[in-house]
DNA sequence: TTCGGTTAGTTCCTTCAAGGAACTTACGAG
DNA sequence: CTCGTAAGTTCCTTGAAGGAACTAACCGAA
């Protein structure tokens, strides 16, 4: 578990790149329309806007040249990260609810109903959460025995498996 | 989709609180145990769990009174957002992967087998991801029309509809 | 041709939060 | 009586975020 999220908050884990990547997936992808809509600070959004590029995120395209304008689109990486908001959404309405219900509702293309997603086993299709799983170490693990402190470790690679 | 994003945010978003509570999930729960594995800011570790506990999210509990120690548990609330770990994973394996392969294996209690969450519709039971939806504005939308800009809006809040 | 207006950024300065190391409290063991 | 441990606090220093103003490259109208 540890470092696949640990990578996964290297490339979302500061605070607005999941706002912007909400912005950028409902059709707010320019820097202005971005930069007022979630009221951040340019020099920031420059900043983000970069790292989700290099990240390969998102996309940074060219719309007109001369006048060089340039918007922002996702890429099937970047989309994908976007189910991880819906999942956030899910736990956002059921958890933290206004008084008026949810803000925004989603239609599913497959049967046009409002509905939410639901996480299920990828091999049985029954409901497989947090609470209905035992976590074992993968081929990928740092080290077999108990140790931590990895020399190399970047920011987020701390955390032994 | 606006809002519950940055609500769900308000409680997770700063980069050490998804890693803190991954922690607790394993098993790994006390102060110190976290402080270390994690390599994390002692005086940052009690703020971030100071933030969960009033969240509603971890737990306080005295395992032994004189002398005085606690360890912190998931609450249902926070047992639900490891499920948004488990999609974490997901999309760290998929797109990130290290040479090895996945650091992490999960086992659904279910089936008993190695397995990884997918998203499903809870209407029809079929694949429901970013790709899949259409976004609607809900009851509980700031405003109608095209506003931006509430005013009473707190850290997270400035995101529109 | 000059005067805005638009888009996409930079630059600079100030403030706020994170990191690190040492200190505190409250006990129990030897 | 000193040592060790768990769970924090306190203080100081550095780094990142926020804000406002400035730049660049063009377009269209007066």
């Amino acid at each position: 578990m540890a470092c696949s999220i640990a990578r996964t908050l290297d490339v979302i884990g500061e605070p607005w790149s999941p706002l912007i990547l909400r912005n950028v997936y409902v059709g707010i992808n320019r820097f202005d329309q971005i930069q007022q809509s979630l009221d951040i600070s340019r020099k920031v959004l420059t900043e983000r806007l970069k790292w989700l590029v290099e990240s390969g995120v998102l996309e940074r395209r060219e719309y007109s040249s001369r006048p060089p304008r340039h918007e922002y689109a996702l890429t099937a990486k970047g989309l994908e990260l976007c189910d991880l908001l819906l999942v956030m959404v899910r736990w956002g309405d059921r958890w933290t609810a206004g008084e008026a219900g949810p803000p925004v509702l989603y239609r599913h293309h497959a049967c046009g109903e409002i509905s939410h997603v639901e996480l299920r086993c990828a091999v049985c299709d029954r409901p497989m959460g947090a609470a209905d799983v035992d976590v074992l170490p993968g081929p990928g693990a740092g080290a077999p025995a108990g140790s931590h402190d990895l020399p190399g470790a970047d920011r987020y690679e701390h955390a032994g498996p």
